[in-house]
DNA sequence: GATGAATGAGCGTTCATTCAT
DNA sequence: TATGAATGAACGCTCATTCAT
């Protein structure tokens, strides 16, 4: 539980900082074996003590930031409050924690594991699906839908709000293209998003935008 | 214009189509040069005669697979009906004439080129800042928004629908996670923008979901 | 079938010329993909146009060593004379046309193809059983032994002829140990198997040593 | 003497044992000294303890299978009766007591110890030069020759019996191949030396085969 | 003595790119 | 234009050996 609460504690750990950071410079086409050791202050044969090959690193990369990711939402979701607004500060938390804090793993997530290999893209997927699922549980919770339409629909939102939530993050965090101001940005993106379950509210649950 | 009407036509279009086949087959990475030439009935030696490296090949593809998208949603636009209809018919057009239609277009857009490079990921800005940018235009128009503050509010609107659409593409048609029933969870993401638009909407513009 | 009755002729036999040469110098284990480059003026890349991988390069280097050796066989055994003399023109000529002349290839079959892996030790067991068949065949033929018995303690026979002949070329000829009149000491081996013979042939067939 | 008597019975011994045992199911260059340590029990850094390297692990492994090897043989050579029966129990005594009850070693003398290193194949020149050495001299024992040219014959005839016996090993307890019955295989290969040793005899000492 | 984490030189292999034909 | 054999830099990975503890 606590193995990975900081990093660098651990060789293992220290690794795998020195990866993403290279990564994100890199890319990780471009980012060889050597490169990372060098980051990391370690001989290649030592990278090979911890990680099984590149592939492994890749997914272990994936595992944490997921896990970072989650426990961010996790923490976001808990607050007080009605429904709708704990999945606002979970958005919230996604930008302000996961892309401006952890800005690597973002790099990681959205832009260097897509398309690797066989085994890695598998890995986004099931990474993919328990986000989804994630998100679609706390749809379904705050709309109170039944069924397997209502659960459907609940899903395809979660897969838009997610993608929504994904490119926002890379063209204003990665890219960092258009507006500077980051904190408007995602306030507009997290009304459009209320705005868009709107159609599932049960009632009168729409308010105006803040 | 007329250059790629039909790829086939060319020997330059023949590698393209060979490379997209192959990419969507292999993944980028995966994809020797050696694989596309036998593809294209053609050596290696003569890919070099149209493409100046495999990068170029990408860039190159990434043009025409944006022309294509393009211009499928050009002729959506241009159809009758109420803006917000027309709105929607791009999206419908996205589904089903570029995702469904092709397919390893979209595999390459949304996968293969994806931090390939510095280059390749320069040219997917531009191209990404170009689909944004038509996006954001089209909703100016739907919404009559006027000023710097709603020209910011459309364009992060365009960034979110543009990655709904993108990951719900990613996850239903390339993944083929989820729902089996594209047609219906076309709808559902549709009517999602549709109501996170609301809020921007000038009057009672929103209608119950068909 | 003329494919390698001058392996220089091709780039393929050029490799296999050097590999022998460089495998003789240094060992199998000692000698790098780039040093048998080197020696045949080829890139490492060219190597592999040529081979699938070292592997594949030892098992038919080995293809091609024996080879060369039963058609010096055959060659002999084809010559005038009672079958014992025959035979005994065949040891002649593997003393002196194989391993006199092909030094490179001896040592390669004797020494550096031993013990490697799974897959070149599986095709020494092949060509070393293609080589006890010869010999069988040839010792059936002269003693004129019927039944599985006769069969079996020929095929004993012929293990224990090749093993003789295997150790006098690796003491004589690789290891060039012992006496040097290397003319001698094969017509003392030969004297040998021809005496061990001796209980298996038909009739008065045994001569006293020349 | 003593040291070896039970390898077991030292830490020095116990390597060596689980080298052997490694070598024979991976092939020395299949083996790690990481899996040697492994199968003995201890670290890679107590390996380094008692040998100075894996080449003289090898060393000392080939050095101490000749010295169980010879053993068997002079103990057998130290029987009663007639010097050429004496000799056949030597050549019972290597089937017996060393291909059956030594594989391990075996396998180590005639397969992985084979053209290894320089230092290694030094070794083995010498190591073979030992056994030829004892053969030559029982060989001499036996048909009571006396001169350069009968020692000359005397030592060919002694490689000539040791590869005899080196193939039927590797053939028939290595490899396993052709008659299972390796008691009458035994019997054939000797009769096979003795009726070869025939035309060194003093006079009528050769007799029908068994 | 005993450990085992750390090392790093060295290897086999790939593949985008070139160029003589 | 078209070819495809040739290139060689670059990479991932291994493993015998060392040494601080």
């Amino acid at each position: 539980m606590a193995k990975f609460r900081r990093m660098k504690d651990s060789r293992h750990g220290l690794i795998m900082e020195a990866a993403l950071k290279v990564f994100a410079e890199q890319g990780l086409v471009g980012a060889g074996i050597a490169d990372i050791a060098r980051t990391a202050n370690i001989s290649t044969g030592t990278f090979y003590l911890y990680f099984q090959n590149k592939e492994d690193l890749v997914i272990q990369l994936l595992d944490e930031s997921v896990r970072v990711l989650r426990r961010t939402q996790a923490k976001a979701i808990e607050s007080e409050g009605p429904p709708l607004l704990r999945f606002e500060h979970a958005g919230r938390a996604f930008f302000r924690e996961f892309c401006g804090d952890r800005r690597e793993m973002l790099i990681l997530f959205l832009r260097d594991s897509v398309g690797v290999s066989h085994l890695v893209e598998e890995k986004r997927k099931a990474v993919f699906q328990l986000m989804i699922d994630d998100i679609t549980g706390a749809i379904i919770r705050i709309t109170g839908g039944k069924g397997r339409v209502a659960r459907r629909k609940a899903q395809v939102m979660a897969v838009s709000i997610f993608g929504m939530m994904e490119r926002v993050a890379y063209h204003y965090y990665i890219w960092q293209m258009g507006s500077k101001d980051l904190r408007k940005v995602e306030d507009e993106a997290l009304v459009f998003i209320r705005d868009g379950l709107g159609s599932v509210m049960p009632k009168g649950g729409r308010r105006a935008p803040a």
